[in-house]
DNA sequence: ACAATAATTAGATAATTGTATAAATATCTA
DNA sequence: TAGATATTTATACAATTATCTAATTATTGT
């Protein structure tokens, strides 16, 4: 579990974006346009998510569309629930 | 699934707390003693820590001890499964 | 009350990060 | 090739954060 995935979803507008690519694939300009920062400033975080490997991206013509890399959420989760019990219904350890 | 969270998890300092809290409980010493930064900081990483509800404190006469807030990380992996359909097993959309 | 130990809080500083504007790269169409 | 659109990269700056030392608070024992 890399240091650069947690750093990547530290962010709010970062969590946003991935949020959006849940319910569709998206180039990054239809992502850019759902945030009220400049276009450069999402590109930005695109990068940083890419570089975490959260998202991936795939150049069609003049577009670049961006997908969710679910691999990785599937590595956090597994993190969370190996390191701290998680995800069980009691929460791992019964009191006694 | 508030910002404060996201934001305490993304230093490895304090996930390397979070992993020593998952051993046994902890007094503040006990735990400041196992990083090479200042006492100081490694109380003020606590303090983060603790505003994100990921760790609880007890007095216990001089000595202040940190346990895990283990329902935090079962809502983080809900999180996860809820909104990124992680932790199921091939991924949650197989190809058609 | 005083000294010793445990931990936090305050204030300062250096490093990191988010954002902006401007310049550069890539693709498409005329 | 030139011009338009889509996106990234470069550079600068402001805000946030991690760290430090010093001061403060809380508890224990004499």
């Amino acid at each position: 579990m890399q240091d650069s995935l947690f750093r990547a979803l530290a962010d709010p507008t970062r969590r946003k974006i991935l949020e959006l690519l849940t319910e569709k694939d998206r180039t990054a300009g239809e992502i850019a346009e759902q945030f009220p920062i400049a276009f450069a400033s999402v590109s930005h975080h695109l990068g940083v998510l890419r570089a975490a490997d959260l998202v991936a991206t795939e150049r069609e013509g003049q577009f670049i569309r961006y997908r969710l890399n679910t691999t990785v959420f599937q590595e956090v989760v597994r993190y969370f629930m190996t390191r701290f019990g998680a995800g069980e219904d009691g929460g791992g350890k019964a009191d006694a």
